[in-house]
DNA sequence: TTGTGTCTACCTTCTAGTAGGAAGGAAGTC
DNA sequence: GACTTCCTTCCTACTAGAAGGTAGACACAA
């Protein structure tokens, strides 16, 4: 019930920290119920099954997502910022440890073994993804700010694949630095190119 | 029992494999015992407990991949050719589907839930690679070939990190493609530099 | 009086792990 | 050669606990 949050709510956010954890097998109804003060029965009464409670989760993600994503665009215009902001978003959630890993990132390891209907949700986010930073690049390219190599699309999988891979980086060494570290060199050449 | 292997290595093999599919707690003794085709029992007497079973795979892993850098390091002395092996060993694997996914890039997102003695063999992995890939990059740069834009331990962590997003990535889309495309650009960048 | 949220109690299936025995080979002893 | 002993490998059968999930009752509010 309702300090802050509905109990529903409570349950997504366990359910959520628990992911980042672990994954999607590494969490049970048991760890949720001990996290939020409840009983398993009555999270299968707000989410009859597993599958239901994570595809809620990942599409509330994915909304979330777009809608920072639509109120960052209204602050900031320059593309070359709005990938720094990007880029600040995940490193501190790192270096704070309360979302230590991107959940979609996550749950991409584990795709093969994830029940179709959670499959097509990480997925929808990566798309949604590709598809906001694909549209930073070329703005970026288009007015002003950013130099790329490559086509936009080329660069923006290639920088989401520089936050994913930091993130497991960061992870392994324990060092949340190295997130910001890997990241720096990849925002400097896209603002600037340097002669040899 | 040892037709080409013995059964102890087509546990471990099958385990492998079941891991680049979920991960730690993605699989279980039965899984394997399927695969295998012995019973559960089996697996114990050759890996009394699961932690036994995948911290014995993860150092084989290492150890494997110690022993292949080093023949690499024979066959191959330009640096940039050897970022290019390296790419391609992973481009093919996950083409191939035969080992879509490197093993410790995989158990570094669940590390959290990793059970301590599984996790430092994970950790061991990443500064073995990071460390091989910051000697490649030394020596590109003071020899030639290489141009980089940071120090070698930066571009180092840079590329193992693009290597592993590129890897998520392929996973998400289900396009094997994609990695080759993601990591082309890196390595563009790293042979030569371009001018605006 | 209907719906919502929670509970206790229970079910089935899966989990890692154990106990103990059968089969077979290798090696030593007579 | 025959016998014993030991070791390795695999087996059947089992355990205790955790997994996801269900049934049905209670409390309370609209």
């Amino acid at each position: 019930m309702s300090n802050l949050l509905t109990t529903s709510d409570a349950i997504l956010a366990s359910a959520r920290s628990l992911i980042t954890s672990g994954g999607y097998n590494g969490f049970s109804y048991a760890d949720i119920a001990d996290a939020v003060g409840i009983r398993k029965a009555s999270i299968h009464h707000h989410f009859p099954t597993k599958v239901d409670l994570v595809r809620t989760l990942v599409k509330q993600y994915r909304c979330d997502a777009e809608s920072a994503v639509s109120s960052l665009e209204q602050n900031i215009q320059n593309p070359l910022d709005l990938l720094r902001t990007y880029a600040d978003h995940w490193a501190q959630c790192i270096e704070d440890a309360s979302r230590p890993f991107c959940v979609c990132a996550l749950l991409a390891s584990e795709l093969p073994v994830l029940p179709p209907e959670v499959a097509a949700e990480v997925k929808a986010f990566f798309c949604f993804a590709s598809n906001w930073l694909t549209s930073v690049m070329e703005r970026g390219s288009k007015e002003e700010g950013l130099y790329l190599s490559n086509e936009p699309r080329v660069e923006a999988e290639a920088f989401m694949a520089s936050v994913h891979g930091a993130m497991l980086s960061a992870r392994a060494y324990g060092t949340p630095k190295v997130f910001a570290t890997i990241l720096a060199p990849t925002l400097t050449r896209l603002s600037t190119s340097v002669t040899h």
